[in-house]
DNA sequence: TTGAAAGCGCTAACAA
DNA sequence: TTGTTAGCGCTTTCAA
């Protein structure tokens, strides 16, 4: 057979054996840390696989019916500092194990996210962490179905029953308006997410609840749907400012639209937070060095992906377990885009 | 054998070859495009393969010593548009062409850089792109040793014999600061990126020789070493903008540092283009959305990343062609950021 | 043009 | 505790 493309050093488990003057099966042992092995014998296997530079070939390891050691993970896409940061979290950990992550992009494509799934749970992969799953309903089944390994982020399903970590965004939107109002603000503009996304959903009933507790009407107006990007919240900001009562905070579903409002803000010739106080949901890191430094909602979003993956070793480990939904608490980082309302001049 | 953790749907060539009647060896050969097969019987062989949607385990197809259709990309981190854009063209580029993309992040650790080539080169990936190689001499040897297949981005290695793609960066810079210089700027400051980077140093030779060519004396003073992060792009600024004689123009060597720098100017209640003009360094998606809009020096960022994949497939298809290096040129992107300096008042 | 068969490097069951 | 061995699913020779 000719040597293609892939060249595989080869130093094999058999060289290594050889070497050390065992069989190549305990040599396998010593590289699944069976238990079954004599510690001198483990000392001098790991010697020789140092000294030869050995290392284990994925592919056989797994063809044998072992695991890959690849990790999978299916995100919209890179563009925001929200998805890195869980990326971050994610890989952090997943190094730590000695983990390989294999990065699937949707792109937003529903199509392609289930596609996706369908040919990753064939087997390149040991698991799967899906980040801001868009349509789950459409493959979580088949991922149950075939027992497969996985984790939801950031997904509120409709009471799926599976394991999945998730920030309290209903809590930290109360908290962020609730602060708001003990400023002293009672018109509060809200720009949302994705509204078919739980956590946007849940982040608009955080607010409307606080708004309640606080006897402060509901109104229409001042809730405008968004997606996320920074654009939109710049075009919704706008739209709040030119209301013929604007509001005098405004509070984004994410700092990404927050930072779009803090430039729609200034067109207006506004000054934050002396005239406008906005308050944004992540506190990704360009949030803490923009100028205001932004006041946001905490997630966090690189633990979120680090206990994703944890969740993900649990149920590699124990297949039949209970699964167990995770919910980290989120938090308000007071900063310097907000302040009491100007009294009316 | 028991099955664990990976699950892989039973369907076997061998289910495919009974189905079809014909030998599993056929149906590898339909699999692998081989041109020893009779038209009926490809036809055949993939009608099967699409009733039993069958999908060839890429583990088993390494192992036998095809490809495993997975490529490895390096980056430093994900944290600037700039990666994830060139991601996101990688990526495009690997789904139409069915390839899966492994993501390394070194978290600008040369020693995980090495450690990950090294190991890389072992097996699971045909072939590596490395994005913004810190310390590519450590390792780019042992690849060129094991005839491993990879290419380079956006690094001008010295004199280095080695596949890559890169912007044309001096050219890039020196057509950002002669706009400024026809403009009217005299003094322009300028923020480097890292100084042990190709394209840094390119760059600033760029600043230079656009001075030069319009007989503007070059200050020391006005040049500020920085790493192409937002806080230093702020830090940087705000050194230039407390000098005795302060520049009337500033030029950042990337968009990250560009929008530090806004800050600054703001911070110092100064108002951009009016009182100090600013132009950036890549065009990453970002800058067109802020406010004023950035001028800046558009780096064809995608573009960098599906050639950087083309360039890999050439690799794998001829591995004994001679290297390709191609520069993409750079152009600039006149946005709001800029104009002719006020008359001293 | 096709079939048969020898591995690729490893895991895990079975013996010893 | 260790050695032996049967595959995992595929590619690729070698024959036919």
């Amino acid at each position: 057979m000719k040597q293609l493309g892939t060249v595989s050093s080869n130093v094999t488990i058999f060289e290594v054996a050889a070497q050390a003057g065992v069989s190549y099966g305990t040599v396998s042992r010593v590289l699944n840390n069976d238990p079954h092995v004599r510690l001198e014998t483990r000392e001098r296997v790991n010697k020789v696989i140092q000294e030869l530079g050995y290392v284990v070939n994925r592919q056989a390891r797994s063809l044998a019916g072992g695991k890959t050691h690849i990790i999978g993970i299916l995100v919209p896409d890179l563009g925001t500092g929200y998805i890195a940061e869980v990326i971050q979290g994610i890989d952090t950990e997943l190094q730590l194990a000695g983990y390989d992550l294999m990065l699937y992009t949707t792109h937003r494509t529903p199509i392609l996210e289930a596609n996706y799934v369908a040919n990753l749970a064939q087997g390149v992969v040991d698991g799967l962490i899906l980040v801001l799953p868009r349509n789950p309903e459409d493959y979580i089944d088949t991922l149950k179905g075939r027992r497969f390994p996985f984790v939801l982020v950031d997904h509120q399903g409709s009471g799926d029953q599976c394991p999945a970590v998730n920030a309290a965004n209903w809590q930290g939107a109360y908290n962020a308006t609730e602060y708001l109002i003990q400023l002293g603000h009672k018109r509060i503009g809200f720009i949302t997410g994705w509204m078919d996304l739980g956590s946007s959903v849940d982040r608009l009933e955080g607010y409307k609840s606080a708004l309640w507790a606080h006897h402060i009407p509901f109104s229409e107006e001042l809730v405008r749907e968004s997606n996320f990007q920074q654009l939109d919240g710049y075009n919704r900001a706008m739209e709040l400012l030119n209301l013929s009562e604007p509001p005098s905070a405004i509070f984004a579903a994410n700092d990404v639209m927050a930072f779009g409002a803090m430039d729609a803000i200034r067109e207006q010739g506004k000054r934050i937070p002396e005239e406008v106080s906005l308050i944004g949901f992540d506190d990704i890191p360009q949030s803490s060095i923009i100028h205001p430094a932004l006041t946001t909602v905490r997630q966090p979003l690189r633990n979120m992906g680090s206990i994703a993956v944890q969740l993900l070793f649990d149920v590699l480990k124990n297949p039949t377990a209970p699964f167990k939904r995770i919910e980290l608490p989120t938090g308000l980082v007071v900063r310097d885009s907000c302040q009491p309302p100007q009294s009316n001049p």
